[in-house]
DNA sequence: AATGAATGAGAATTCATTCAT
DNA sequence: CATGAATGAATTCTCATTCAT
């Protein structure tokens, strides 16, 4: 299974592909303007370039997205809601409150864990997503959105639960998030985009990301 | 003295008014084009926008800057060369050496104190630097030169030197900086762009900030 | 029997659709047309937009029309040919002859009446005919060939008629018809097209019209 | 002077020229798109055509009309605005006021005959107002308000005006206009757009509309 | 230095038409 | 017969850049 095959770009492309039929066409130009887009932003890649890469005639992205911006919302839409929310919602914060996670160290460390490995497969999406969420406010909208209906109250609730046990400093919910959140984005933007090509030792650097964090929020 | 005169825009525009013989209408271009692409980024900005808010004509701003790439050159590169760089390399290395911070706990409170006041006065040109520094591979260049020339050797010594004296924990300094500061620029970003219009009590988050990174990689 | 039946534009259906086997598709995407065409005009209705409305695929329009223009034109012509010019050439003319009508009053009034009937049941179609007369050369081509082989002659022969009888001024014909056409045209145009919603006494105003005409044109 | 020169369209073009200091490359693409628009229609018109017509880039054209419909309604609304209606409504209306047409025949023949002047020097202009009035919502729009607030309202006095001089048969005005409005326009149409190639007595036709229309709405 | 009209290379988008299924 | 994905030529429009004044 190539790196490839196991990234949510996949999954993505797979998954809309069985429940909306997409076409091999269809699969070629999400794939090339990904691709395309990632490297060079949304407004350096015209439709004539991505139609080129996926070896398509221009009408047919217009075929099947009505604007480029349309292709470009098909492409960050479900990394925000179907990959990014739901992760966190469901996924981890049930599991905190079946006690599965005995210490926020614990829920942590899985939390990154797989934050890590999304952002491994999905070096693309992610680097797409933080680039172009500063020029579109359609799409900041339904960022927003999703952050304070899901992940927001999740958030809270893991760090009230965490907070309860004694487990947490207590500060500001809010103070808490903007510590924590730019450690673990920081380690994961340096890591896949700032300095891809560093020899990293991936175990330990997120050992130590989460003992930074550890330190900086627990108690005692 | 308000607030737009603090500013390090302010005194670019006089530095540069002065050392290079800038015309009135060639700070007008500049005023209004840091104002438009730091709302709506570099490509959803034209030159003629630009123009008309600098109540000049189009030409002008082509007699000026060769290119609409050049303008945006124009903006950034005294961000990361006058005043990003400098301040750090000069002003507060020399400082350490001179034992004027006695702990690096001082050392940061006055390192993020100095960086907060420029965020504070410098909001547009932060934002355009974050936004295009993705987007343009030169500009890139120029900032990575810097870096890596100036303030990463600084840092280097810095941290070495607080190492030294046992106050840092025996971490790679790579590691260290990737931990502290994303730390710091999560704060200032999130304090002025993500969500300037909270209430923001400046000095205990600042104070926070700092006992977040003080635990972090300080010695126990 | 709803208007929709009694229209002529039921009848060109039924009539097309039994002579040249027409699939109930093949209606759906006349219906549709016209429907679409009369309301936005050729050039602003997409032949995608009639196949949607007409619940049909797109490429079953080319396959009964194997251009866009020519769907146009299977719709116009009937109106010209089957409809526009038998009834005046055979029906009326050969009444005249048969002594049918007593006066042109009454020739006129059988005339204007029927155009009336005919154009309250055919809006859309006259719609059509109006307004893309102008725009396709080929449709006017036969339009004009049928005015002046059939109802050229028509209308000068029931002129020379009641000429002969003394009930028409001694004018050419052709004046008298650029006289008479655009009153009854700008009544039926002004009834059914400018100004459909006003409370019209049609009666009335069919007599009205005569009058008009006959104060015109007649002798005495 | 050639026809050229006498015409509204001139006259149109030197104006604005005047008044809104256009260009000469301005003024050669109204005559460019006025010359293709009325042989061939807005939508069988392009752009691309229109500029090489008028000897400038295609660029140019959207410097000076933002988009193609902008430059269609620059072309129809002072056909609208400044000619029609201000003709009809200050010219002739005011004469009449001021007795200088002795009766209503005097009052249409000036009439006609200043309609008639107006259409032979700008029948491209008329053809395109004509042609394309049906598929423009908003270019409509602005003819019925001109319609509704200026020509409505003058028409109306000027026949209350005869009526009580007992010039006019006692029919609502509704009436009146919709017999005489299609018989002028019916002769302009015919003589300039439908057969201009004709053997026209122009006087001779003249005289034969106004009387046509005085028996039909006269007294006695 | 400044102007602003003009340019023209490209960009996104539309849509009638084709064709493999 | 019917489908509808795919095409690609044509179209409108944008905008950085040039240049005569």
């Amino acid at each position: 299974m190539s790196e490839k095959d196991q990234s949510i770009y996949r999954q993505m492309i797979d998954t809309l592909g069985e429940s909306e039929n997409m076409t091999q066409k269809q699969v070629k130009i999400l794939e090339a303007a990904i691709e395309i887009i990632s490297e060079k932003g949304y407004y350096n890649t015209s439709t004539s370039e991505i139609a080129k890469r996926a070896g398509v005639a221009e009408g047919t992205i217009f075929r099947h997205y009505r604007t480029k911006k349309d292709l470009l919302a098909a492409i960050i839409t479900p990394v925000i809601t179907d990959f990014s929310a739901p992760l966190f919602a469901e996924k981890f914060v049930d599991e905190v409150f079946r006690k599965s996670y005995t210490s926020i160290e614990d829920f942590l460390y899985a939390f990154i864990k797989n934050r890590f490995e999304f952002a491994k497969a999905n070096v693309p999406l992610v680097k797409i997503l933080l680039q172009e969420l500063a020029f579109h406010p359609d799409i900041q909208a339904s960022y927003k959105k999703v952050f304070a209906e899901k992940v927001y109250p999740a958030i809270n609730n893991v760090l009230d639960y965490y907070k309860g046990k004694g487990e947490v400093k207590d500060l500001p919910n809010q103070t808490l998030i903007r510590l924590m959140a730019p450690t673990v984005l920081g380690f994961l933007i340096t890591r896949f985009l700032l300095q891809p090509d560093l020899d990293w030792e991936d175990d330990l650097e997120i050992k130590r990301t989460i003992e930074f964090i550890m330190r900086g929020i627990g108690k005692v």
